[in-house]
DNA sequence: CTGGATCCTAAAAGATACTG
DNA sequence: CAGTATCTTTTAGGATCCAG
């Protein structure tokens, strides 16, 4: 349906071929862990206050419609990869903190980098989708 | 199991809520389009070769260990929010190249961050986790 | 070569109830 | 408050077959 037949030129099997290369399978490690929707969202709240902790609770009211038991789950699998720390306070009510490790907080960046697109194109987003639907 | 009892000082209950605040909203939406892994590893590979187009069969090559469907999924999926752009050649036999919209473009400085944070990282979180389990 | 259509299973995630 | 445990529902994703 786009430009068929009279094409520029084909790629070379070479070109075509040639890209990433090494380090791919890190990549798929990596992303297998931190590659999923609740993961980036609470490192996103997690990196909107660098020095500070978050309680769970206060996670949980921030990180959208995420569920006790995702939002367990995430921190968990966060803290297991080195990327949060837990802060355990054994009081009367219960009081639990988390906070970026150094590793978690060289994240930062990129995390702010990610929110201000989204902030800036996400109607952009929209408008392509909107658009590809009614084409359709 | 951490510090217990002898805290530093409570958080203030405006200390813990206030964080990324506006905007959250949209972040679950972009988020629940882009933020999976098969989403990411395809953009990392078609962020790879800046001003390239990569074949169906050459994006299924370096993307690790995707499958025919998913890789269909994701691009359709990518092609729909804009941020690719599909080229359909009738010839015999069949071809196709995939490639960043503009909009996906404005991705690929995170992109490569992200990619370099791995490279860089992915041992340090090997270790914590390691580590973690030990302890366990 | 590049998919679309189906079927099917395993994993993810929501809901709910209970506890130190 | 901050979970854990359990149950159920939903979804992701692989396998397979077919087609332009």
């Amino acid at each position: 349906m786009s430009e068929q037949s009279i094409s520029p030129r084909p790629l070379t099997k070479d070109e075509t071929v040639r890209a990433g290369a090494a380090g791919s399978c890190n990549q798929h490690e990596v992303l297998t862990r931190l590659g999923d929707k609740w993961t980036i969202m609470v490192m996103l709240q997690l990196a909107a206050v660098p020095g500070q902790r978050m309680r769970f609770s206060a996670l949980k009211r921030k990180v959208a419609g995420i569920s006790q038991r995702m939002l367990t789950v995430t921190l968990r699998m966060l803290e297991r990869n080195g990327l949060v720390i837990r802060h355990y306070f054994a009081e009367v009510p219960l009081r639990v903190e988390y906070e970026l490790s150094p590793l978690g907080h060289s994240l930062v960046p990129m995390l702010e980098n990610f929110s201000a697109w989204i902030a800036a194109n996400w109607q952009d987003m929209e408008d392509a989708r909107l658009q590809h639907d009614r084409e359709a």
